[in-house]
DNA sequence: GGGCAACCATACGCTGGAGTATGTAAGTGT
DNA sequence: ACACTTACATACTCCAGCGTATGGTTGCCC
């Protein structure tokens, strides 16, 4: 029963300050990455930041780097091991773009591809995603220019819609109306 | 033979400053909108400015909705003349994403839709936009349900392509490579 | 050819956010 | 119980960028 009750005061790591640049990012995109800001929401100050991180940046990269390290293992890990490829690009489609974390953070990178720092970041990111989407195709039958047409098409469809539905709120599915799209995508692009 | 050289020193109007705008915003995107940095280019200082608007605000909405006249009766408006679906659509494809200065200011307001001065700009275009692209659709053959699912996946696709490239330079296409890309893109989006 | 209005320059104030300097409290080993 | 490291607070400086105040110049019109 000690004063454990809201703001959690216990001393932060540099590790803490990562995670909760990446929540303010996914919440509000990286211009909202604000050193004084973040520190209010840790509940300390900045004298506290700069124990931590040299600077800005150096926050931005470190946590930027650790969500892509975790990008790696969990997302695209997880479904390579589907071997039918139908099966494994449907499960691909279902399981990005659901409003979680992840995407909302992907898509405010997407916004931020002006900033230096994330230009290489998301150029390994992509070109793994699209290697993955290739090779599936392959797999699923098409042929090699067709593959990766077809990867490029794919990829490209899952960036804007993040961009339309993570920012604006364009078309705005509901749950049913959602996997409607989903399927019709799937029917659509991937070859039977 | 009088002083014409370079900067072209005549009187300015509104209608400059909200030209020379578009221009930053294509190049460097909105955030890149500063008037001391958009007065320096025109050959003025910032006192000019301000007489013309009263806030850098003003600026960027009569730039933006001029920006928005003309791409209502610019791009849609010629596609429209076209009767048949299956070229309509691909002439749509072919004139857009040709790395104009349009497309790349449509970019960066894809990447400022947190600003609330874009976002009911972007609703209406996009809206409008898809509405476009429904009705080919239908007009092609498919289904009510089936037309407003492809327009998503092809505005989305469309959206996505714009992101990837203009900004990042991902698949950095050349001439022929995006020639077939489009080629496979109606192939697979247009139906028979 | 004088006057008014449009256009622009110069110089300032103000704010937000990054980064620095320096002191202080809480742990931790010994 | 003392030194030493870690973690944080407070109080600055510095800079970019918006906006204002004010006065000067150019063109037009009569």
């Amino acid at each position: 029963m000690e004063a454990e009750t809201k703001p959690e005061r216990t001393r932060l790591s540099a590790e803490d300050w990562e995670l909760g640049a990446l929540e303010l990012i996914a919440e509000s995109g990286i211009g909202a990455l604000a050193v004084e800001a973040l520190a209010r929401r840790l509940g300390v100050t900045k004298g506290s930041f700069y124990w931590h991180f040299r600077t800005r940046e150096a926050l931005l990269l470190s946590a930027l780097e650790r969500w892509e390290r975790y990008e790696e293992r969990d997302v695209l890990a997880q479904i390579e091991t589907i071997a039918e490829p139908h099966q494994r690009l449907r499960e691909l489609f279902h399981r990005v773009a659901r409003e979680n974390m992840h995407a909302r953070i992907y898509a405010a990178l997407l916004k931020a591809l002006d900033q230096p720092v994330v230009v290489p970041l998301m150029a390994r990111v992509s070109g793994q995603r699209m290697a993955f989407l290739t090779r599936a195709y392959r797999e699923a039958g098409l042929a090699e220019a067709d593959a990766l047409n077809r990867a490029r098409l794919t990829y490209a469809a899952y960036v804007g819609f993040l961009q339309l539905n993570l920012t604006l709120g364009l078309p705005k599915l509901g749950h049913e109306a959602f996997d409607e799209y989903v399927e019709h995508m799937i029917r659509t692009l991937v070859p039977e």
